[in-house]
This record gives C-alpha cells, structure tokens and sequence, in this order.
DNA sequence: CTGAAAGCGCTTACAG
DNA sequence: CTGAAAGCGCTTACAG
C-alpha cells in the first residue's frame, strides 16, 4: 500500500506537502504541486481514509436509517427514496451507509461507533423512538417526515398539506362535492406514519371548507398488484364523482381495477392522485395528479445535513418540498358523470 | 468523548489492558475484566472505529455494489436484496455501505478508500466491467451472480438452472407439449443478465429433453401493475395449454390477465413461475412456483465474502441456492383444457 | 497476567 | 512557501 510518505519521498517533499497538496492549500507553489501529483499518479497513491477520518473526525459518509421492511412489504418508494439519497449524498461527497434496523438502540449503536457524520431517517413517524436517540446525542440528523415533535430537529419531506389542499382544490372547482380519499391500511395512520396522517388530515379540513363531502376509504387487503382499495371504494361509494388516490399499491391497480368495474375516467368518475415522479412515469400515470420529486427531497434533505455536518446551520431547518402539478385530463365536471 | 485511556485511568489499568479485555482476551484475570468493564459501563465507552480500523485495517463493512436504476424501473427483487445482503451482513458483525453508481471506475475508486473490506456485487451481466475490477485490484468480492466469465472470483447465486429444468419437468410430467415461456424484456437478455439467460437456456434445453415445445414471449410493455407480457403471451399461441412465468412485473399482473381474458387456472391453463420468496408472498401467489429465498442467498453471500476477507477460504467459492418447490395447484394435465 | 512503547497514515498548528 | 513534530485512539508484539 502506498502512503503519503511514499509519495513525499519520490517528490523530494515532506508529508505535510503531501498533505496541503491533497487540500489544494493555496500556500503551495504550483511547481511543487505538479511536482507531487506526478508522484501520487506514478505510484497510484490515493488516501487511506481510515487515518484521514482519525486525524479529522470526519468520515465524509452519512447514515441512512430505513425502516425495517416489516412483514413483506416492499414500499417501491422507500426504495427509490434509497437510491435518490444515495446518489445525492454521492454527488455532495459522501458515502452512504445503510441501517436497516430501525430500533433505537441500533441507531444508538450505530452512532456510536462513529462510522458516519450524519443520519437520515426515513419514514419518520410520530413518537418514533429514534427522533429521541437523535435528540439526546445531538448528533447530526434529518429526519424524512415532520412528526408532531420534531425537538428542535432539522427535517426535510414533501408538502403534503399543499398537495392535499391542492388536490381538493382541483376537484372542488371542478363542481365535485361527493369524493372518495382513497388511503393507506389503516395501520399506516395508526402507527403514526405522518405523511399519511398530514396529507388525510389537510384534505379533510380543506375538504369541509368548500364544501365537499371527502369519504375516507381504508386500504385493507394490500396485495401486490391487486390492492382492491379502489374497487371497494367505487362500490361503497356509488355516488361519488370524483376520487382522490393517495396509496402507491392502490395506484398501481387503479387502471385494472377501472376496466374490471368498465367505470371510465373522466366520463364516469374523477381521478387525481398524489404520487412520486418516479412512480408516474414508471406506470405511466393516466391521472391528473401532485407529483413528488424523490430526487428533489432527496437532495434537499442531504444538503440541509450536510450544513449541519459543517455547522453551517443556524437554528432549524425545515424544508417542505412542494409537489408539482401534472394535468392528464382525468378531472371532469361532475355532470358529465353517469 | 470518551477514550481507552479515560476508561484505563478509571479501572486503574493500562490502555493495553481495556484493550484485551475488549477484545475477550483470555489472558486478562476475570477480576480485572470486570473492573474494566465497570469503568466502560460508567463512563459510557464505545469503540472508536476510526482508530481500531487504522490500527487493524479492518473497517468491517462491505459494500454493496447495486447497479444504478436504469430509467425509472425499480425492481423489487433488487430491493429486498438490498435488504437481505444488509440484513446478514449486519448479523455477521458488518455494516454495509451502498455504492448505487454501477460504473467501474465508481468502484474502483470506493475501493482505494478503504472504507469496506470487501464488495458485493449485484445483478452481475456477462462482461461486467466491475468484474475485472475485483480481479484486477485482488480485492475480496463475491458476486451475486454467474457471468460467463468468473475470472476466479466467488459467487453466489439461486440455482436458476436447476429451477428452470425442475418446472419444465412439472409441466412435462403433467402431459404438457404446447407450453410458453414468458420472460423479461429483451434488453434484459442482451445485456447479458445471466440470471435471466441463464433460466431461459436451461429450459430450452430442458424441453427439448422432454420433447415439450416452449415458445418464449418477451415482455415489451413493461409498466408497473399492468404488464401485458402474460396477456400477449396467450394472445399470440392460444394452443399453449401452460406456462412458465419468469418476470416478476409479469408475474404481478397476472392474475388480472387471467381475470381480464376469462382465463381460468388451471382449467384453461396450467401455470408456473420462479419467485423470490418475498414477492410471493408479498402478492399471495396463486401459482405452483419454484421460491427463490432471498434471506438464504444473501446469506450465503455474506457469509462467502466474510470467509474470503479473513482468509480461510481456499481456490473459489462458488454456491448454488436451491429453490424450493412449492405447490398451489395450478397445475392440471392438459386434456381438461378448453 | 499487565504495562510501556511503537506504529497505523493521516492533518494541522507552529516554526522557520 | 515548506518541514519537523505532535496528535487522533486504537492494537499488538515485547518485556517484565
């Protein structure tokens, strides 16, 4: 292995040198800079990061606590919220380490062993026992999600309270008054999941104040490619005009379960949704709906640690995203229904 | 922060000592290994990684290497494989970097670095250029795959080939002649994803052992929830009288196909499928399939790079993980068809 | 059975 | 503008 040492010896420098070169300090002549990055190329030197990390403390990676998958359920935007963080922490410098224990104490462990400078939790839900061990080590975090205490803590997510207000909006100057919100299991909102709870919450206040009638409709049989939320709000629902969709599954068999039930969108009922961009395109979403950049979120999200990292940040940060309007035409005025 | 030292001064000790005892040496007296052990408890000592790593040139943590999500199609199975490798590596006292930039020089970079002591790498292709960058830097890797050319290096991987031969001959041996085999979009075997190559060639051979005409359908369509791969499939050879499925997008839509056209399983058709075990049950499956366990495999993995970090593995390690066949009735001889 | 000491490969005041 | 030196917090032969 190749060290610093080696690279000061054959350019005739000190390690210092070396070192300052590394740092691009501007006190090094440009001669002696080129005089030793010709070493570190010729003998293929590169940092040891372990010795770099114990001299500064620093380890230019961060922590990224999902959710342990409970059951089988994959959430495809968990996942792609994964990779979008990944990669944003990747294009501002950082590694990224992946807990997928979710319990406090692993995350207490976990910091600990100071592996990383900062932790991002996702799915951060109300009373989420890991909020605290972020709290009570100050250690640098954000959380995903904006829980009812959020302790002086930063966190960065989607405005859900705009898109929600918004996606009743749409559907009320439309003339809709009887609307379905299709929703997550019940358990979701139970457990405390609060971009559930936030978005549901804002829709339903919204709903009251331009007089529509919003009828909530728990998802119950989550089945991969065959969540019959949809189906099961159409059919207890026969007056509805119009339906909000906030559940990947269900939206993901929103266009089978249509054709099943030959219930044509817009003639038959209204359609909007709240979705991720990835997701949108991924199906190629037929419904007018709020579109959230996962990798917007998550480029937010990294930058807002990375200040924190750097204590660049005064006070805290909170970040919501707002989602972006895609019209698909799947929004018609109520009489056209039937 | 606490250091080996404070902890030594406190039992009254030598650093050196706090050091063996951490480490359960068996050298060190049970007396003055609980005094060392109170003075930790009180003070609150954890092992600074950063420095224990400089001293060993241990990090112990691996890398997964995920490829980059090409467009916008998330796999599942890529997800909870993500899970998984976290999952064992995490009971395997590693923690787990995620390098998302599939790009050899991505990765032969995050080698020089020296943050993990050795990589996984997934969805391995024939020609995988991050291959010859395990071969080249002689870094420890396994490969979650079998690429034609494994240049030395150990893999892991479901047995593909033993599944594709063992469904062919469930459908065989229940009289079948007229069978298709629908699989993943072309791309998938032009790029050389041997996991997919892998299967479909094996039951090729397989079926032309058993005198069986299977006809490949290609998936093109590919949209999440509406796969139309199952559904073409039966269009275009309406003599099948079963099917294998190898596609999980296709897999997912399945049941509506089926729902759509009228088709009934297996009266009208007998069908089987390959599955990781998760999405399986994930979607409930209906169908007599071959289970992939993810856990098991990425178990295996880990367990194959670990013995290759500490050396105790000897000429390459190559593992196969069986399926497990797991009947659901969906298949019938084909005289009841029609 | 325990301790003093060297060493892992960097960074960073501090001299010069 | 560059170098000698101390220090980051561990581990591990080596003495004793």
């Amino acid at each position: 292995m190749v060290t610093m040492q080696d690279v000061a010896k054959r350019a005739g420098v000190s390690k210092a040198t070396v070192s300052y070169v590394l740092s691009n300090s501007p006190l090094i002549t440009e001669k002696t800079a080129a005089k030793v990055r010709k070493a570190m190329d010729e003998l293929g030197y590169s940092v040891n990061h372990m010795a770099r990390s114990l001299s500064t403390s620093r380890t230019d990676t961060i922590c990224i606590v999902s959710p342990a998958l409970q059951g089988n359920s994959f959430s495809l935007s968990m996942c792609a919220y994964l990779y979008a963080l990944s990669a944003a922490a990747h294009n501002m410098g950082y590694d990224s380490l992946l807990l997928t224990n979710d319990s406090p104490q692993a995350l207490a462990k976990a910091i600990d062993a100071r592996k990383f400078d900062g932790a991002i939790l996702l799915e951060v839900r109300d009373n989420d026992p890991r909020v605290k061990v972020l709290q009570q080590t100050k250690f640098p975090g954000v959380l995903l999600g904006k829980p009812r205490e959020l302790g002086g803590l930063d966190y960065v997510d989607s405005n859900f309270e705009g898109a929600a207000s918004q996606l009743v909006d749409i559907l009320a100057d439309a003339g809709h008054r009887e609307v379905l919100l299709v929703g997550w299991p019940r358990h979701t909102y139970d457990s405390g999941l609060n971009f559930a709870l936030r978005f549901r919450d804002t829709a339903m206040i919204r709903a009251r104040e331009r007089g529509m009638d919003l009828h909530m409709v728990y998802s119950d049989n989550e089945v991969l490619g065959s969540d019959l939320a949809v189906k099961q709000a159409l059919l207890a629902f026969p007056d509805a005009t119009a339906m909000i969709i906030h559940n990947d599954a269900a939206l993901v068999s929103a266009q089978q379960v249509f054709k099943d039930l030959e219930v044509e969108v817009p003639d038959d009922i209204s359609v909007v949704t709240l979705a991720p961009d990835q997701m949108a395109t991924g199906m190629r979403m037929p419904f007018t709906s709020m579109s959230i950049s996962l990798n917007e979120v998550a480029k937010s999200a990294v930058e807002v640690l990375d200040r924190r990292i750097r204590g660049h940040a005064e006070g805290e940060q909170c970040v919501l995203v707002d989602a972006q309007r895609i019209d698909a035409g799947s929004v018609d005025t109520p009489e056209s229904n039937d």
